[in-house]
DNA sequence: AACACTTTGCAACTTTGTTGCAAAATAAAC
DNA sequence: GTTTATTTTGCAACAAAGTTGCAAAGTGTT
C-alpha cells in the first residue's frame, strides 16, 4: 500500500514525504471529495494548515486531484479517476449539487460537451454544474 | 429607467434603496456575471462591503439574480432572465472568465448543450463556465 | 556521510465573509 | 408634510480562508 501510494508520487516527480503520503492516502480511502478543513480534521491536525494547502495545490497541478465547485463558495477536492498521470487529461465530468441536501454528485460518466469559443479566446477550463434535485432528495 | 427598476424592487417587496437600485442597474447593464468584487469595484466603493454581501443575499432569496459556483471557490452572480418569479428558467449562454484581467464574457450566442442526468436527477438550473484567456489579453 | 535541493512549519499578513448594534433611510399613517 | 414604525445601512469587531517569506528539517543523489 504505502510503496504504491509512493509509486504515484515518484510518477508524477514528487519527493515522498509524509503529508503528501497521508493526504494521498486519506484520499484513496476515503473515495470522495474532499474539503480543506475535511483534511484538516481527518489527519488529526499532524500537518500544518498551510502544509496541506501546498499538498493540495501540489496534487492540483500534478492532476492528482481536482476541484470541484459547491454551491455554497467552498472548493472540494476529488482522486482524478486515471490518476491523470501520462497528464493534460484534466477532469471533463459533470458536476451535480443538490439544492436539498447540498450534495456534490461527480457524474462521472457524464462528460462536458465541446463547446466552440469566439476567435482568438483560450479555454483551460471548462466547468459545467448542474444543479437542482437529487436523487434521494426527489422520492 | 430607474422607475423600471424601482418596480422590479417593489414588485419583489424590496424597499428602494440607492445600494439596490445601483447595484441592480449594474446586474442590468453589464449583462454578466458580477462577482462580489466587481460589484464592489464598479459601484466605487460606494457601498460598504457588508451592505453588498447583504444586498446580494436578498437577491438570491427574492430569485432576482442567482448564483453560479466556479471551481476557484469563487462565486459569480448573474441576473435571472425572466426575473424568475414566475420562475423555473434559468439563463442558458456560456460564460468565459478571464484568467488575466479578470473580465467575465457572457456569450449570449453559445447555449449550453443539453446534457442528461441520470434517473431520478431533477435539473433545475444548468451552468457552463471556461475561464482562460480572452481575446484581448491573448495579443 | 556530505552535498544540493525540496518541503515543512511558523509567523505575519491579506482577503473574504459574518454578526451586533446604533444611526440613517424608507414606507406607511396621519 | 410631519410623525411614527419598520427596514436598511455603515461601522466595528470578529471569524474563517488562503497566501507569502524564511529558517529549519527532510528528501534524494552522489
Amino acid at each position: 500500500m504505502k510503496t504504491e501510494i509512493a509509486e504515484i508520487l515518484k510518477r508524477n516527480q514528487l519527493s515522498v514525504t509524509d503529508s503528501r503520503t497521508s493526504i494521498l492516502e486519506l484520499f484513496r480511502s476515503s473515495k470522495s471529495a474532499l474539503a480543506h478543513a475535511d483534511i484538516e480534521k481527518k489527519t488529526s491536525e499532524q500537518f500544518d494548515r498551510v502544509t496541506i494547502y501546498r499538498t493540495l495545490q501540489t496534487f492540483v497541478e500534478k492532476g492528482i486531484v481536482h476541484t470541484i465547485p459547491t454551491a455554497d463558495n467552498s472548493v472540494l477536492y476529488a482522486l482524478c479517476k486515471d490518476n491523470c498521470s501520462q497528464g493534460h487529461h484534466h477532469d471533463n465530468h459533470v458536476h451535480f449539487i443538490c439544492d436539498d441536501c447540498g450534495v456534490t454528485y461527480c457524474l462521472e460518466h457524464i462528460s462536458i460537451p465541446n463547446v466552440q469559443v469566439p476567435e482568438g479566446f483560450i479555454t483551460k477550463q471548462t466547468d459545467l454544474v448542474m444543479s437542482g434535485q437529487c436523487d434521494k432528495c426527489n422520492a
